[in-house]
DNA sequence: CTGAAAGCGCTAACAT
DNA sequence: ATGTTAGCGCTTTCAG
């Protein structure tokens, strides 16, 4: 690896001092009060005054000092969220949505993330802790209940899609058992029997994904042996793919979309095709893992709802709810290419 | 979509007081400052007493008040990572380097992302500053050069694979009219002449990207006419590819991995496969894109210098270098199996 | 090596 | 409707 370095001019030495609420006051003649009531939008300023602190607050490039308007007031406007991994759009579609509704109620949205190690994410909700931001909204992660319970004391923390025992925290999820009950009882109605399962491992809804699909498989009569996987990433898909090659299913259930992608990308290298050979169905509906038009049928977590119900039960909590919540979200199946009919249950339908 | 609703128990009304500082001397009988000093780790202080301070502040559960300490010290210890798209893998790989090296630093790290908007970019921008982070690493961004420079006059900014005007910003990125060019030929020499560019618009690379598709294949006396997308998301691959059906290329330069993968994935629903019909070659070398163990022929920016060089920029900055720098990375084909020789190529050689 | 005191920039409760 | 005052919790001189 070549690298080409080159030094270029120079600049101030980094640090010029930024404008304050002092530097505003002078600039206008009122009081320092004056002026942080004025740039709040607060009332008890007249608006002749107010017009003339907007002025030259923006004249002089001033902006809030947040550390020192935290301090003094004890609220940053800002939230942090938590995302268990950064390479799954299942989350970065979650905080699309957690951004708009923020947004739209006047806070400023931070993530951080932990990179599914526990310890990690315990590392960036301490940061948030430590930045006192308003709230913390997990998604999707790994840690346990009891290391972030007693931190819900200081600051509102909200689990999403995560944090299955958290009995003490607000919570939203959705029925993951039933999901992926759907999942398997879509494929067994379209006359397949020999399903396998790609699971998810003990993080986040796998445990609840495999009994859904353990669950329905029993039910149907049908055997429920053939598990694979423990991971959420695509090459959790890929090398569940390989195993399955020995004795291949006609239908498979992944644990989330990733794994799926990762699976049918697997299946083609070896020239099977999807849904030719084996049907495969996903879980999360994330737009990147199903980004061609409308290939890959899934489970929809109706993840924009997730995302904005965390954020309005956080909000609910910074106007003093003491209770805590608990809402559980019914899944969805979204019928699209991936899974098609067993060819013998076209004939004889089953 | 059924949505269950249940209150449970109640807590604390959210806000137990935090230990202080003072609490923590009080505990120990020692001065305030010599407890910042000996959790701190500063000289100054006994071992014992740095001892007994330690354990009297676990004991209290005591965290540091960052919004207090940043406003005492003008330090946060924070940096800020803004991306360009949750969604892109090659992100979420360079934010993991970015945190490796910050954290070796002792340096926390914060992500905001403006979601492909520019205003919503300048958004995230402000918000770190106003958190008065020590300094800020752009990745990926749409923002306009002009409204960052002056920013860095009060906190510094390091661009990353963006903002290629910028020069009075700290910069690192990867010679990308160098790698189109470089995954151009690689088609050429495997024997392809009829080969098409997705490319990604006026977003980071994309120009330059397609300035080295265009010249590679004016160098080697062939048309660079075929040229779709606009993009860099796996739609714009998977569109891209539909346009291309009409008059099918022997090869496909992607601008991204998200692209190409989107494009593949679209090809094989039109019974096209790869690389049988076609060869197609990605960009970034992103882990995720390219999950199934060796698929995805690409271009390797080094992602990895590339964010350890921001941070060691940064970092620089923060001891008061007051130049700018410029570093450009040389990129590096990856060959896997995504792209072979063309069928006449194998019999005559071009 | 330790303690006392000043102040970072802002907000909120008060007095005018 | 405006101005004054006292902190928020921490760091950092500067005396001891």
């Amino acid at each position: 690896m070549l690298c080409i370095v080159s030094a270029r001019g120079m600049s101030a030495t980094g640090s010029e001092r930024e404008a304050t609420l002092r530097d505003v006051a002078a600039a206008t003649g009122v009081s320092e009060a004056a002026v942080s009531m004025s740039l709040r939008g607060l009332p008890g300023v007249s608006e002749k005054t107010r017009q003339r602190v907007t002025k030259a607050a923006e004249q002089l490039g001033y902006r809030r000092n947040l550390p020192a308007s935290t301090l003094a007031a004890n609220r940053s406007g800002i939230i942090g969220v938590i995302v268990g991994d950064l390479h799954n759009p299942f989350f970065a579609d979650l905080s699309d949505a957690v951004s708009a509704v923020a947004e739209a109620n006047g806070l400023r949205v931070l993530l951080g993330t932990g990179y599914y190690d526990r310890q990690r994410e315990m590392e960036a909700l301490e940061t948030f802790r430590d930045l006192r931001v308003d709230g913390v909204i997990l998604v999707g992660a790994g840690i346990e209940a009891d290391h972030v319970e007693p931190i819900d004391a200081f600051m509102p923390v909200v689990a999403v899609a995560c944090l299955p025992r958290a009995d003490a925290l607000d919570r939203v999820a959705v029925d993951d058992q039933l999901g992926a009950r759907m999942a398997t009882e879509h494929l067994i109605e379209l006359g397949h029997t020999e399903i396998a399962h790609i699971h998810g491992g003990s993080i986040a809804g796998g445990q609840d994904r495999l009994a859904g699909f353990t669950t329905a498989m029993h039910d149907a009569g049908l055997s429920a042996e053939q598990v694979v996987g423990g991971g959420f990433t695509s090459e959790t898909g890929a090398k569940g793919a390989v195993e399955l090659l020995e004795d291949l299913p006609s239908a498979i259930v992944a644990c989330s979309d990733l794994v799926a992608w990762g699976a049918v990308a697997e299946l083609a290298r070896h020239g099977i095709s999807v849904p030719g050979h084996v049907s495969v169905i996903g879980y999360d509906n994330s737009t990147t893992a199903a980004p061609v038009g409308d290939f890959l049928t899934t489970i929809d977590g109706h993840r924009s709802e997730l995302g904005s119900r965390a954020v309005e039960l956080l909000i609910q909590r910074l106007n003093g709810r003491a209770t805590r919540e608990l809402e559980i979200i019914e899944p969805q199946l979204v019928t699209r290419t991936s899974t098609v009919a067993h060819p013998r249950g076209e004939n004889c339908d089953g």
